[in-house]
DNA sequence: CCCCTGATTTAGTGCCGTCTAAATCCTAAC
DNA sequence: GTTAGGATTTAGACGGCACTAAATCAGGGG
């Protein structure tokens, strides 16, 4: 079984190959997602390496072996139901779950897991829309396009936030930006990537770093 | 705050001193209590005396400091309330409940405790009987005798146990010692201290260390 | 009052996961 | 091709938490 510290690094290198689509991770890239040095997570590489759990090549970058990618499949489904727990049945708010999810994910016990995610429903989607992997670790991608990759005058509903960090999801929350909200794409910045919308009848300009994030299904 | 090893020592103390009503822990007894060696609880015991959690005189044994044992209890109210958690929402049985919660205790989340108190409707017992301290620590104690003190011829009702060994849940199950079931004594052994019950409509013998575990209420 | 025995502590190790500083590698630019 | 600069790895250290073996203490029996 991995420790703790070590499941945060199989998670860590999961989502970063998500994002990046990319093989390889580099330890850089570890190093800022887990908020540790570059030399530590090389140490750490090379003991998930001994154990399988990563495929690793010096200076080449790291990728998940099987087993990893499923120990780290399952992380993110104990993540996600633990959030619907917490707001469905606890009445916590979006940008408070995920701390605690952060923690609770590392609680194992298979059945718990099954069970919960049965008094919950078996819901396919966590409180900000992103996919519940099954408990064979199979997960529905969102296939819509990204805010930022739609064109003035296109219109669209917001069905998923990628992105946990609680300042983010409290600024969304106050320009509106929240799921199942009606959007429309009034202009594009090409030079810096942000646009301005119209969100349900109010305006508003958006940085690509907010456009990246949110998931929309078009209209 | 404490780690997870110095949390579960915590705890560890705390139980003994109930138990024993003793002031002072003995290192072996922590030793046998956590499954460690004694001279692992030396270098412990050292640790949390420097973060003033617990008295420790060289030879003399352990008590916990006030914080010390604000933390036992926090970790009793935790482990018990998500006990309440798992059987009456979850559904799991008597004896499985335990594991689980030794873990979710370890989260450490002051307002999803809370929340969950609320969502459970504030019990005041865990499944098994035993009180649940209140946010502020106050715990009420059973005062109700332990089965192997009633004489022949008393009848009560089983109204805790305070064991969480499955194996032994299990027992009483099989022997039907469950909450709420009203028993008889028959018999008792001087020189044993076991006895002899009427549980419902069945005749059954008991050891001491079973009838040292259960509360009953007197009839 | 001394000694024996069991309880307890010290000494010495090892593994995990982190760090900083220094060495090394890789690549892209010249 | 060489080389500068960033990415990565090595070296060396430390704190937490466990262990075993050996030393030490404490309390009851003689």
């Amino acid at each position: 079984m991995p420790s703790l510290t070590e499941e945060n690094y199989l998670k860590a290198i999961f989502a970063l190959s998500e994002k990046e689509g990319a093989d390889r991770i580099s330890t850089n890239a570890i190093a800022a997602r887990v908020n540790t040095a570059a030399a530590s997570v090389t140490d750490m590489v090379k003991r998930l390496s001994d154990k399988n759990l990563v495929e690793y090549e010096k200076y080449k970058g790291v990728s998940l072996t099987a087993e990893g990618e499923s120990i780290a499949k399952d992380l993110v489904r104990k993540h996600r139901l633990w959030e619907v727990f917490l707001m469905q049945k606890l009445g916590f708010a979006w940008d408070e779950v995920h701390e605690m999810a952060e923690d609770l994910e590392h609680v194992h016990h298979p059945k718990l897991i099954e069970r919960l995610a049965d008094f919950l429903g078996n819901p396919r989607f966590d409180p900000h829309g992103d996919p519940i992997p099954d408990r064979h670790g199979n997960i529905a991608y969102h296939k819509e396009l990204y805010l930022n990759q739609l064109k003035s005058g296109d219109r669209g509903v917001i069905v998923a936030v990628e992105q946990d960090d609680a300042e983010f999801l409290r600024y969304l929350v106050r320009v509106g930006l929240v799921l199942n909200v009606e959007i429309e794409v009034l202009e594009t910045e090409d030079y810096d990537g942000s646009c301005t919308l119209r969100i349900g009848r109010n305006k508003r300009s958006i940085s690509e770093k907010v456009g990246e994030k949110l998931r929309v299904r078009k209209l």
